[in-house]
DNA sequence: GTACGTCGGGACGCAACCGTACCGTCGTCG
DNA sequence: CGACGACGGTACGGTTGCGTCCCGACGTAC
């Protein structure tokens, strides 16, 4: 019954608008105006502006990824950089992101359901990429996930995102380095380490 | 003329309201109802929202911090991911920061003042631990500054700004140890380079 | 004691938005 | 061809905030 090229054009002007004004200020009548539609439209689909909001960045932010086996952790490490540089890029993801997490920050619905959707994605992406690693001996048995992913992703989170510094392509291959020492010397965890690098033992390491 | 006292509970309120409803909701009247004051109180101080924002948060963002010199990198690291997770673990700044680092990307008011308030903070500080450690033969002469800062300081802000996991105090020496490894083996930066910064030289980055 | 200026508080006109209701129109299904 | 339902548009009452103005109450300096 409801049109789909409607309900297409309101999920767009509300990325759209998303990304203007953010969600705090984002108002169903610009909307509206944003879609060539009227209220009523909206308000016949979803009930409230939260709840519109996040159906349709749900609904974005749970699409899977492919992730393919390069066989090398650096080579891994290289193309989550990659995707994850060029979805920073995007000009409305590049606003849109950064609002809603800190929208999250104060609004436990929004927190949920971003976390929710992008589990799938994340967890499992990182749990992954450091597990194949791990069984080819690049990493240690015992590499924490949870630490890995800050070090994957927090690096090309705070360049893009939050400096907002241009990222050179040939940079990333670079970082991917960075990244792939950090994972491999970071986490000492508990005993037994193995052979891979561990030069993190020479540093005196004070607590 | 102006009465402190009124100044700094205007101040302090300003600080809660945003933490509470970010800065796309502000509103001036909540924050006189909030400080317990008229709103031509408020008026008679600043001439707009924008304008009383950006004065308290530079005012705020823009003291300077000590950071001892510990003689070793990783004692440097240590020690400034310490002050960094305690800053983002405040709960007003924990908020207040994500928020208007996201308002930041639509408003270049608000993006210039944070980056002229913090560029003596971060980029000095950066600049200085590198610095120390190329001088003390820790880290190869042609580190970029740059591609350092994100190493250092994104993860610690993915852990606690974004995810907002708990990062038990004991991980903060392994980070520490991760982020010196992934400087030393950070940067292959290309062939025959000069002593000191020239990272710029091989960017194509306007600018 | 008088004059000044800030104080909190209240009221102003204006604007935006909420969520709902009611139009007349138009496409589609039966 | 007729009924149905979603469509855009408009209007509604109510709320919130803006930025300004005015008031009487203090407190202080002179």
């Amino acid at each position: 019954m409801l049109r789909g090229e409607i309900t297409d054009a309101i999920r767009q002007a509300v990325m759209q608008e998303l990304a203007a004004v953010g969600y705090g200020r984002l108002s169903i009548e610009a909307v509206a105006r944003r879609a060539g539609v009227g209220k009523t439209a909206i308000y016949r689909r979803w009930s409230s502006k939260l709840e519109m909001v996040l159906e349709i960045v749900s609904r974005v932010a749970g699409q899977s990824l492919p992730l393919p086996d390069t066989g090398t952790l650096q080579g891994d490490l290289e193309i989550l950089l990659r995707i994850v540089a060029r979805a920073l890029r995007h000009p409305l993801a590049s606003q849109i992101i950064p609002d809603l997490l800190a929208e999250a920050a104060r609004n436990p619905r929004i927190a949920q359901t971003l976390q929710e959707s992008l589990r799938v994605n994340q967890r499992d992406v990182g749990n992954q990429v450091i597990g194949r690693a791990v069984d080819r001996g690049e990493l240690p048995p015992g590499t924490d996930p949870d630490a890995a992913v800050d070090l994957i992703v927090g690096p090309i989170y705070w360049r893009l995102a939050v400096a907002r510094t241009p990222l050179p392509d040939d940079h990333l291959p670079r970082m991917a380095a960075s990244v792939a020492s950090a994972l491999g010397a970071g986490p000492p965890t508990g005993p037994g380490r193995s052979a891979a690098a561990d030069g993190a033992a020479t540093l005196p390491t004070p607590r």
